[in-house]
DNA sequence: ACCTGAACACCGTTCAAGT
DNA sequence: ACCTGAACACCGTTCAAGT
C-alpha cells in the first residue's frame, strides 16, 4: 500500500510510463507510430533503455495485448453489474454487447490483441491468461444458458466458439471497413443486433442430423 | 493471344516476378520477410526498381490481397462445381467450407486480405471488387436459401453478414492460435462443423421479439 | 540497478543518372 | 521505357560504457 512510491519521470515507473506511452499512440496515431524509439522519444529516455524493462519489443507488445484483453474483460464485467437482474441467455447477450463494443472502440488495441506477434502465446503466460480469462466469461455464460434451458445441450465448447467467432468476426469485419455500403446496423448498434441473431439462432438451434 | 511474350528475367514480366515472389515468401518465411528490398533481392534486381511497376509497398500489398480474394473466390466456385446437385442450403454450407478452408490453409496471405493497410480501400478499386465478388458468392447463396424457403425471411444483408462474421471469425482465430487446447474438431473439419452448425441455427432463426 | 552512445544490419522512399 | 546507385530518415537490437 506504501511501497509504490510513483517516482518523476526518469527513474522508477519508466516500465509503466513506456506501456501508457504505447497505449496512447495506439489509439491517437494508429500501430505505424508503435515503434521503440518513438515511445522513447515520448517519454524523453535513449532508445537502448526499453531493453531494461522489456525484453524486446514483442514482449511490449504482449504487455499491451494482455491489457487489452483485461480491459475486454474489465467492460464485459461492468455491463453484467449494470443489469443484476439478467436471466442466463440475457447475460450471454449483455457479453457479446461488451465484447463487441469495446473492440469496435479500440480498433488498433484489438487489432494487436490478436497480431501475429503474439501466436506464440506460450512465450506469453500472462497474455494466456487474460485470454482465456476473457473467453472464460463467454463459456460460462454460455454453460448458464445451457443449464438453464435456454440453450441446446450442446457441447458448451462448440456453443462458446461459435458465439466468440461470431463477435470477433463481426468486430473485426467492421474494424476493417469491410462492413460498409450495407444496409446494416453500425457500431455498437450492430454488436446489439448480431448478438440478438445469435440468442435467437441458438435458442433454436438443434445438432445432429448428419 | 499471342501477345503476353513472357520474357525472361530482367524485363517484361518484373510485375508478376515481383507479385510470384511476394507470394513465396508470404506462404515460406511468413509476414515478416515481405520487405520491398528482400523481394527485389529474390528477383534479381535493385531495390528501387520496384517503383516501376507499383507505387509504393501499399501497393504491391493491395496486388496481393486482391489475388488472395480470387483465390477465395475461386476455391469455393471449385467445390460448388465438384456438387452440382446441391440444394440452396447445401451450397451455402459449401461455400462456408471453402471459405475457411481457404483461409486456414493460407493464414499468411489471408491475414494480409485484411490487413491495416488495406482499410482504405477506396484507393484500391481492383481489391474492393475482388473482396466484394467473394462476399457477392455469399450473399447469393443466402439469397437461394431464403427464395427456397430453407432460411427465414430476413434481410438478406443480415444473414450474410452473419454467415460471414462466422466463417472469418472462425478462421482467423484458428489461425491466431486461439483455438488450441479446446475440445473441437481441427482444420477443415472445424469448418465444416460450423458451417452445419450455423446451417441449422440459421434454418431455425425467428426475428422480431423486441 | 538503471541509463547512454556508438554501431550494425536492416527498412521504405526519393532523386539524379544511366542505357 | 526501364533500371541503377547514392542518399535520407527511419527501424530493432547489441555491446561497451558510464553513474
Amino acid at each position: 500500500m506504501n511501497r509504490p512510491a510513483p517516482d518523476s519521470y526518469h527513474h522508477g515507473n519508466l516500465r509503466d510510463a513506456l506501456v501508457q506511452a504505447a497505449l496512447e499512440a495506439l489509439e491517437r496515431d494508429g500501430p505505424a507510430a508503435l515503434s521503440l524509439r518513438n515511445l522513447a522519444r515520448a517519454v524523453g529516455v535513449s532508445p537502448t533503455a526499453v531493453y531494461r524493462h522489456f525484453a524486446n519489443k514483442d514482449d511490449l507488445m504482449a504487455t499491451i495485448a494482455t491489457e487489452g484483453f483485461e480491459g475486454l474483460s474489465a467492460e464485459m464485467q461492468r455491463r453484467l453489474g449494470s443489469e443484476p437482474d439478467a436471466d442466463a441467455l440475457r447475460r450471454l447477450m449483455i457479453l457479446g454487447e461488451g465484447y463487441s463494443g469495446y473492440a469496435m472502440s479500440h480498433p488498433a488495441h484489438y487489432r494487436l490483441m490478436f497480431g501475429r506477434r503474439m501466436v506464440d502465446k506460450d512465450d506469453y503466460p500472462a497474455l494466456a491468461r487474460a485470454a482465456a480469462h476473457s473467453y472464460g466469461m463467454l463459456e460460462q455464460a454460455v454453460a448458464g444458458a445451457v443449464d438453464a434451458g435456454q440453450l441446446p445441450d450442446v457441447p458448451v465448447a462448440l456453443l462458446s466458439t461459435m458465439a466468440w467467432s461470431l463477435v470477433h468476426g463481426l468486430s473485426t469485419l467492421h474494424n476493417d471497413g469491410m462492413l460498409t455500403d450495407k444496409q446494416l446496423p453500425r457500431g455498437e448498434a450492430l454488436g446489439e443486433t448480431f448478438t440478438r441473431m445469435l440468442a435467437l439462432s441458438l435458442r433454436h438451434f438443434a445438432p445432429g442430423k448428419e
